[in-house]
RNA sequence: GCCCAGAUAGCUCAGUCGGUAGAGCAGGGGACUGAAAAUCCCCGUGUCGCUGGUUCGAUUCCGGCUCUGGGCA
């Protein structure tokens, strides 16, 4: 059976150095599971990997799309299968990288997503519902088709209720029988998970520093340019920290120290939620990095993990 | 030196007509199946500056002290 590294962690953690000394060592190329580097244009802010710290290895899912088009987990899904098996087919490695618990679950679950498309007239329509009516309006839809899920998902949570909705519509059928139908058939890929994670309070310092080092870089000046580019502010590519922060202040509606803050803050709360989503996958093999930030011990104890799984095979 | 205002949660502050206190922010925990860097839910005990006095009882009233603003010299 083939093997996929899948390295995950907080935002800031060291998976990208980690990543890439690791493919130096296995013969491996990268698949990105972020979800915002998947855009072009898209630097500075995602802290995407330069060429330069790539050192020669191949990464895949990096500059994919325009911030103009639609991105989801099931094109990050078809997508990272797809480069999977070319990276095996080349004999070599495949590592997955990426701070995207969704993208990274939908992998080693191998979520089967249904045939169910976007209806985004529907969304805007049952969005515009929620906004007159109250939020609780629409969860009510929800209750009278599909009791369970409507159960599940709190009524101020208008996204995932209108989601529930729109599958409802498209296939008369609630959307928990699909995730239900959507389980199933396990990976014909054996994971090997290694998750990296820091002392909080340190973590939290890396995130404000690199966020300063992101400004000195021109965040600002990148998120202009992606303006002059027509890259309007009411993109989903544009919702990522830093970059709907910076809008607000080109827009004068914030001066640039609140918005430093404001990403920092951002930030932080993002890696929490990262750290929650990942806590739950228990299969993940935990590295802490210390306090002084060398990571040379955490690749050496990456490594002989790696090993070790291989040998038990 | 004098006068005034303040001192309460990590921060900014509210409040208790005397019965030991609560908001915002920060922070913590959680959920997550086609927007996921999104979206959503839950979580507030702290010598109420120190010290005397009055009182059954003081963070609250009174006195003194310390500190911080602001003003006058």
């Amino acid at each position: 059976m083939n093997c996929v590294i899948v390295i995950v962690g907080p935002t800031a953690s060291g998976k990208t150095s980690l990543s890439i000394e690791l493919a130096k060592r296995l013969n491996g190329e990268i698949i990105s599971a972020d979800s915002m580097q998947i855009y072009k244009h898209m630097d500075i802010g995602t802290a995407k990997p330069t060429l330069d710290e790539m050192q020669g290895i191949k990464h895949y899912l990096i500059d994919e799309v325009l911030p103009s088009e639609d991105f989801n987990v099931v094109k990050f899904k078809e997508l990272a299968n797809k480069y999977i098996e070319e990276i095996i087919q080349k004999d070599k490695q495949p590592i997955i990288v990426g701070g995207t618990g969704l993208y990274i679950s939908s992998l080693i679950n191998n979520i089967n997503f249904s045939e169910s498309e976007c209806d985004w007239e529907l969304r805007e329509t049952l969005k515009k519902e929620a906004e007159e009516y109250g939020p609780q309006y629409i969860h009510d839809k929800l209750k009278l088709v599909d009791a369970e899920t409507a159960n599940n998902i709190h009524p101020n949570n208008v996204k995932r209720v209108i989601r529930a909705l729109e599958v409802y519509y498209q296939t008369q059928k609630p959307i928990s029988y699909h995730n239900e139908m959507s389980r199933g058939v396990p990976s014909k890929y054996k994971f090997i998970l290694i998750g990296l994670s820091m002392d909080r309070q340190h973590l939290y310092e890396r995130i404000d520093k690199r966020v300063d080092i992101m400004l000195e870089n021109g965040l600002v000046d990148e998120v202009k340019s992606l303006i002059s580019l027509g890259f309007a502010d009411c993109l989903i590519s544009m919702q990522g920290i830093g970059y709907k922060e910076i809008l607000s202040y080109i827009n004068n509606e914030i001066t640039l120290e609140e918005v430093v803050d404001i990403i920092k803050r951002g930030s932080r709360r993002y890696a929490k939620r990262q750290i929650t989503w990942f806590k739950r996958i228990n299969e993940i093999k935990w590295f802490s990095i210390d306090n002084s930030g060398n990571t040379n011990n955490t690749v050496e104890d990456a490594k002989a993990y790696i090993d070790r799984c291989f040998a038990s095979l």
